[in-house]
DNA sequence: GTTATGGGAGTGAATATTCATTCCGACCAT
DNA sequence: ATGGTCGGAATGAATATTCACTCCCATAAC
């Protein structure tokens, strides 16, 4: 196993860990026991363990930004590239479980409340997808005349319960269901 | 002091610690600080920390179980009862935004999964309001067909968001953007 | 009326456990 | 051999819980 290999092996088991059980179940001596490695070891590759959580954010929040880019085109509609953007999203969390447990865990704990101010806030909106397809909406009078944080509430709110609940095994979110309801989103925010 | 004032001294200083600052935030000797008690004291009314937590849940979420049902009138219109609890609810979150917080912190924390099965799949239904006007609103089709945990993701989402951002400060929500938020949510789950 | 006695409530220092982080000897590849 | 890489026991800080003790007050004994 060569170095790149190991650095994965420990944001793997990390992801898994802190997913499944929370922060609480993911003790650095767990992440090092999972990756098959020696807890000192994890200290070679990240400086802190905050550092290494962070960091496993960080690329995790980049892959679904490259990945909801992709299928972004500027010149359709807005409700039709709102429904893609959000129908690949919540496929992304069903087909990535873990992923989407991590994220989770991260917004709601100390970590995450740093992030939220940000996204909200920051100049990093510049590049925000969704933000440029509301304002566009609103604008045009095609989405509610809400502020921007009211609308990104009635957006991601459902969606990120149903994808809770569905990776729970509270419901079972087929394509139909998901289609629908990324629909029923729609709905709660066009004007 | 007398003992039951004493008793819900510790329970007020522990759900405001959580509230605002998470479980990490509230170590038994910080909520004996505030409360004004010895650490000791704590275990005279409480078994264990864990129990402490469960029971502070188990008040608030009685207190406001009773507080929806008393604006009840089943003989109104499905949409009409929807928008009266939805409304009562998201107000009395504004209102109270330590108990709002704690319950975020719970739900999102080892504790909270227990109780969210039991939501779901428990007798626990047969009581809750939601879930009958949920059921009936479907039956008249007035509300879409859809699972139950699906319109419930679709109301309790954005209402939830929205409750954070604006305890968050990241949106003033006055008394005319409190009925718009909860007109769309309605507007989510409509047929 | 005064003093002794008992018990329940309260305390916070002591204990045991859990954790992130460090450190040093072993182990490899060159 | 020697440079770097690893592992996992050692460390120290933080934590929940316990416990031996104090305090207070009601009642009883005189």
């Amino acid at each position: 196993m060569n170095t790149s290999e190991k650095r994965q092996e420990i944001l793997n088991a990390a992801l898994e860990l802190i997913a499944e059980q929370g922060f609480h179940g993911a003790p650095i001596a767990s992440i090092a026991e999972h990756a098959g490695v020696g807890a000192g070891t994890i200290y070679r590759y990240f400086e802190t363990k905050d550092l290494l959580i962070n960091t496993l954010f960080q690329e995790l929040h980049d892959k679904i930004h490259t990945g909801l880019m992709e299928g972004y085109n500027a010149d359709r509609p807005v409700r039709e590239r709102f429904i893609r953007a959000h129908t690949a999203l919540l496929r992304f969390f069903i087909a990535n479980p873990l992923q989407f447990r991590f994220l989770e865990q991260y917004f709601h704990s100390p970590y995450g409340a740093i992030f939220h101010r940000d996204q909200i806030f920051g100049q990093r909106g510049s590049e925000d997808l969704y933000r440029m397809l509301l304002e566009e909406g609103k604008a045009r009078q095609i989405v509610k005349d809400l502020p921007l944080v009211v609308l990104f509430a009635l957006a991601f709110g459902p969606l990120l319960t149903v994808a809770r609940d569905h990776i729970l095994g509270f419901v079972e979110l087929d394509e139909t269901l998901l289609v629908q309801t990324v629909q029923a989103c729609w709905d709660g925010i066009k004007q």
